[in-house]
DNA sequence: CTGTTAGCGCATTCAG
DNA sequence: CTGAATGCGCTAACAG
């Protein structure tokens, strides 16, 4: 059914019309809506009522030009179409959606003009912050522009340690894999991991050779660093077997590497996790479910990170600056690929 | 380097401030900063070079307040999660991001009551346009609230035929899949959907009968509905080859359903695509590239659906509302699962 | 309890 | 060519 769209050209409802319509000033009618003190109950229903009848909506244009702050934040992201960013974003928009703040989206691109654009933007606009989401965890240079309301970097930490940056914990993942592994019982655990330019693979590989160490376990093999994608765990999973053919668990720098492992491992003859456990990094949904088995999977609670990154920025907002790096932990989602029973 | 940070506390600079520091009233000031006429030469000159000093950023809220527009859209989604709101938010992004346009962002998450309380918001802040974007491409109920500003519905279209909606052509998707297979040179082509609850299967059915019959060739079995995942593809597919044997050519529901589609020809022993060609819709890289052989696969064009809904809202803003449903053309993107050079 | 006044920052009249 | 005045819609002082 069509709700008859408002007449166009009718002037939305103001405060004063509100006020005319229930025969008080405009002060009245704003106190009456804004449930402040010192207005007679009687009064505030009339105007209650005339403001429904004008279906008005106070415009927040004219109430944060004089409160001077606006309830909206910018989102700065550099790589939309990248998927770490969707999740960080989700959380930041369920934080402030929650409240009373809407969020301003702007994509880079990666382009260093494009942003310092967007920036211009968003400070003329008067956001209270500025949440910037990078499109790797490799640290990013600070925004180019000085900046006068707070600013949270999020994934990308902020190349200044002055400002505030929350990461996911890759070492501490690297880590938790390696952990698991062991507590699933492996002992020949090697690792086919993603681009080395990366430091989110360098860090994660720090995370498993200390979980190793401490287990007192060495790596079968060299870590074996290539691409993110399906195509390089296949290549490597060959190459392992063939160098290492006892190796009982395969850890893998991304949900995709690890599909790939997964078909070699299968068209080679052995058992998951039987024979070999393989994990890998993201969980990410649609490679993990579609796994055969299914695929564990440490999970960087990105969308957590997005949550975080909101949070700290309110702080920001009402208090003073916060500092430095934080991590937001991550979690291991046991499947089929390395418990039996998952 | 760290650009120190402007002075918490300083309060940003306003016109008056430039006014008073170039030595002219905030009139000339306005004038001369927006490019105005009658304002001599030196005198712009000194503005500018105040504003540059005092780094002047116009306040967007009290211009919007003057105006009575401001430059601002509301992008509505219920499904930032899924993968197909992604693509159309970037176009959306993009299409107005290259003017002077600010984009609000926000997820519903398919929730009505969170729906309702976004567009309130968006209403309150002023939005000239909004953009309503869906999670699936079947119809959605129009916004509950009456709007005063013009509304585009992007995927999903507006059961209210009054609306201006933007879909992807499903129909013409189907039709240009089966097209593809036959300059494949295949005739014996199955249709392996995805779930039939779906307006976007049904569709895509209908444009495969229509261009079958257009060249005298008859569907191999039946249409096998099923779900958009890896696991019912390799399902699906063993059933096909169990009852037609001769089938050269599946075109899947999903790039996903079409990754188990291939899984399982592998494993029988069916070279692709020399024996059988396989295609899917959606052209989602990380399936199409990680496949073996990678994957044809229809490209519904989102990114371009997203632009042209950003477009059509400019108009609408413009101009005068359009009304009905527009169709954005997809495209064959082919790969090696149905051409062997490509 | 209610109304009057002032002003947030800006662009646009209209006089000078 | 420049400046003083007006008002966008609203809230916070104050005065009644």
């Amino acid at each position: 059914m069509a709700r008859s769209p408002a007449p166009r050209g009718t002037r939305t409802a103001t405060l004063s019309d509100v006020a005319r319509l229930a025969g008080v000033s405009v002060a009245t009618a704003s106190k009456a809506l804004n449930g402040r003190n010192h207005v007679h109950a009687q009064t505030r229903e009339r105007v209650f009522e005339a403001a429904a009848q004008l279906s008005f909506s106070p415009n927040s244009l004219a109430r944060g030009l004089l409160a001077g702050k606006t309830g909206t934040v910018g989102l700065l992201t550099s790589d939309l179409v990248g998927r770490f960013s969707l999740p960080i974003l989700m959380g930041a928009e369920d934080a402030f959606g929650a409240g009373q703040v809407s969020v301003f989206l702007c994509d880079a691109r990666g382009d260093a003009i494009r942003e310092r654009h967007h920036v211009r933007a968003l400070l003329s606009r008067r956001v209270d912050g500025l949440i910037v989401v990078g499109s790797s965890t490799d640290p990013r240079p600070p925004l180019a522009d000085s900046v006068d309301v707070p600013v949270v970097y999020a994934y990308a930490p902020s190349e200044n340690p002055e400002d505030l940056s929350i990461v996911p914990d890759n070492v501490g993942a690297g880590r938790m894999a390696v952990e698991h592994l062991i507590a699933c019982g492996r002992t020949r655990i090697a690792h086919i991991s993603g681009d080395r330019q990366y430091s989110a693979a360098r860090d994660r590989v720090d995370g498993v050779r200390a979980a190793l160490d401490e287990a007192g376990i060495p790596l079968v093999g060299q870590v074996a660093y290539g691409t993110w994608e399906e195509g390089w765990g296949r290549a490597a999973a060959g190459m392992l077997l063939d160098r290492e053919p006892d190796v009982d668990a395969v850890l893998c720098g991304s949900d995709q590497v690890a599909r790939g492992v997964l078909d070699t491992l299968r068209e080679r003859g052995r058992r998951v996790p039987d024979d070999v456990a393989v994990m890998g990094f993201d969980n990410w949904q649609v490679m993990t479910s579609g796994a055969r088995p299914q695929l564990t999977s440490v999970d960087m609670n990105l969308e957590e990170l997005g949550r975080a990154a909101a949070r700290a920025l309110f702080e920001s907002i009402d208090a003073e600056h916060g500092k430095g790096i934080r991590t937001v932990q991550c979690r291991v989602v046991p499947r089929g690929s390395t418990a039996p029973d998952a």
